[in-house]
DNA sequence: AGATTGACTAACC
DNA sequence: AGGTTAGCCAATC
């Protein structure tokens, strides 16, 4: 069992960043990136892949800048993958084909 | 404390 | 157009 461990500031930000995405929203990891001020979204990816907040964090909502769904899931849930695709739709978020309609519903970070 | 990775992105070939 | 390289920041080993 993985001990969890305390989730630092960086990490905070994240997970609130997140979950300040309201449904039929969504957000890129580039974007959330920006929002906290760092220059790589891969830190970003990194506290979500963490995600000690499992489903409180809607990591769902966070795709690849491309609007492509990032490997959140990876391949080995490729399947699950639509599962989430559909459910965003059904929340408002418009999909296309793989990808996302981002100019569409990106959240506003004000 | 140093090296590696990691749910990325953008640029280069 | 598609694959590869490089850059980035933070966490983990």
């Amino acid at each position: 069992m993985d001990k969890e461990r305390k989730p630092t500031v960086f990490e905070s930000r994240v997970y609130e960043a997140v979950s300040q995405i309201p449904s039929g929203k969504i957000s890129t990891y580039r974007d959330i990136a920006r929002v906290l001020s760092i220059a790589s979204p891969r830190a970003v990816g990194q506290a979500l892949r963490r995600n000690p907040f499992a489903p409180q964090v809607p990591c769902h909502r966070v795709v690849c800048a491309d609007g492509k769904i990032g490997g959140f899931f990876g391949e080995s849930a490729g399947a699950l993958i639509e599962a989430k695709k559909r459910m965003l739709r059904e929340e408002g978020v418009i999909f296309h084909e793989d990808r996302v309609d981002l100019q569409r519903c990106l959240h506003s970070w004000h």
